[in-house]
RNA sequence: CGAGGCGUAGCGCAGCUGGUAGCGCGUCGCGUUCGGGACGCGAAGGUCGUGGGUUCAAAUCCCGUCGCCUCGACCA
């Protein structure tokens, strides 16, 4: 017992220093190590595997919405920042710059991506000749670099990886609806795979991606009440399409500026994940993007035919497409039982003479901490609906919490003791700048997403007729 | 960049009224164990972030400097 309570401490408390229980969790369970450059991480096998499965996951949708990959150069010449005023203003304060190269300072600098619509909206020009050339849809997996004053891992990292979806389009119309199709790709995406109940809407135009006409997001209550931007869909109208001149020739033979969007999602997901559904005991993975779903812990491994009965079942599992590992070192039980819940393995199977004997296996889930007992002539299929119910269950959780975690206020000291409490907070708005600015400076509560098809009387903030409803919240 | 805090073994920490470094966990070896971090014996591992000063003597006192963390500011 009193090993036990030293396990716990090796991890903060989650309840008294979440920011410290994200850090300790992070790196005790082998994700990720800090890297040697100032807010850089190395991410480690196990931490990459769940990005691997989020890119498997992510890689068959976009296949089926006739998106296609492809890979755009990590250094891109200044001067395309340039040609589009408002992205440059946006991104200058955060663009690591390469001055030189080959012993000798470059005639032109070169900025390290800090996002590719620059270097896409080049090519896509060249490539876009005819309507019959779209819609165009490229996506690139890559990493990315932004000078972040503060950082924490996957969260807000200088370097991270993500996917960066780019479409060009006809009409206004359809590049639209691509934006929102993306967007609804990505919350069906978060639900079902990551087990992140997320809200999805329009941001003001002071959150809005440098360039865009429209910003779209998800937003993800983490355990703390604060909001994680998720993933993001951008119309950007033909404010690219004019700075790198992507033109088409119409059916008509007229010459015309096409449309285009953008949308992304990052490793920062993987944060999202473990703010998420994580405990007092470390991860807590989601089914589908575990990078082990299943593990199985002999009992007195000693006693004849224990491994032999694990390795059998191991193949079997194995055989059925299930993740799963066999943990043969020579650490006790106890410790193995700690380990694996530790790195958030969604369903551990103890396997002793006893069950043998008796035909069964007894299946601890890591997201109740229950133990039952399954038929072991029946493993697949009884370990395949385990699993599916801890992914059901981790959602309806989630969504649970957040859903008893959104409240509604009329006026600043609603939303200041909302979000205070962890909340995210709907409020009325009239729209204008100064009262967003002034929320934020009197509450630390930013304007996430617009509440669609929600009306207040006023705003809560000035009294004038509110326009919108917003969700304010603080934010990661 | 502002305000606080912290740098001592791989990790977490103690030592700080100056006297030449210790604990827990982990690691390695041997043996006994194995249904919730099991136990015994043995071993390896540290120029105390760094530079200077005071002193016979500095992890300890003084000054500088670097790094990290939290909260602000900043953040498609």
């Amino acid at each position: 017992m009193a090993k036990e309570t030293q396990f716990v401490e090796q991890i903060a408390n989650i309840d008294e220093d979440f920011p410290q229980w994200y850090t300790d969790v992070v790196l005790k369970t082998k994700l990720v190590d800090y890297g040697p450059v100032k807010g850089t991480m190395v991410i480690r096998p196990y931490g990459y595997a769940i990005w691997e499965n989020i890119q498997r996951e992510l890689d068959s949708r976009f296949k089926s919405r006739g998106v296609e990959n492809a890979y755009f150069p990590l250094l891109i010449p200044m001067s395309y920042f340039t040609k589009e005023a408002e992205h440059v203003e946006g991104f200058a304060p955060e663009v690591a710059v390469v001055t030189h190269a080959g012993g000798e300072e470059l005639t032109e600098p070169l900025a390290i991506r800090p996002t590719s619509e620059t270097i896409i909206g080049t090519m896509m020009s060249k490539w876009i000749q005819s309507y019959r050339d779209l819609p165009m849809k490229v996506n690139q997996w890559c990493n990315v670099m932004r000078w972040e004053k503060t950082t924490r891992p996957f969260l807000r990292t200088s370097e991270f990886l993500w996917q960066e979806g780019h479409t060009a389009h006809v009409s206004a119309e359809e590049a639209e609806a691509e934006t929102m199709a993306m967007l609804r790709t990505y919350q069906e995406f978060a639900e079902n795979c990551l087990a992140i109940p997320v809200l999805t809407g329009r941001k003001t135009e002071k959150e809005r991606f440098a360039g865009a006409v429209a910003t779209y997001t998800m937003e993800a209550m983490m355990r703390d009440g604060k909001s994680l931007q998720a993933g993001t869909s951008h119309y950007l109208g033909q404010n690219f399409a004019k700075a790198f001149d992507i033109k088409y020739l119409s059916s008509e033979g007229s010459l015309q500026t096409a449309y285009t969007t953008s949308w992304g999602v990052s490793t920062r997901l993987i944060g999202a994940i473990i703010m998420t559904h994580g405990d007092e005991r470390g991860l807590v993975l989601p089914p589908v993007v575990a990078p082990v779903q299943c593990v199985i812990v002999p009992i007195a491994a000693r006693k004849p035919g224990v491994v032999e009965a694990c390795e059998g079942l191991q193949a079997q599992l194995k055989a059925a497409g299930i993740r799963v590992t066999l943990d043969n070192t020579d650490n006790s039980p106890g410790w193995k039982f700690n380990e694996w819940e530790m790195k958030g393995v969604p369903v551990r199977i103890e396997l002793g003479p006893r069950d043998i004997e008796a035909g069964k296996m007894l299946c601890a889930r890591r997201d109740i901490l229950e133990k039952t007992e399954l038929p072991l002539d029946n493993a697949v299929d009884g370990i395949k609906a385990l699993l599916a119910d801890v992914q059901k269950g981790l959602l309806e959780k989630a969504r649970r919490r957040r859903d008893e975690h959104i409240v509604y206020a009329d006026d600043m000291a609603g939303i200041l003791a909302g979000v205070e409490a962890g909340n995210f907070v709907k409020a009325g708005w009239c729209g204008c700048r100064a009262c967003e600015d002034k929320i934020k400076e009197e509450t630390a509560a930013t304007a996430r997403v617009f509440a669609e098809g929600e009306s207040k009387e006023t705003c809560a903030v000035c009294g004038k007729k509110a326009e919108h409803v917003i969700v304010f919240a603080r934010a990661y």
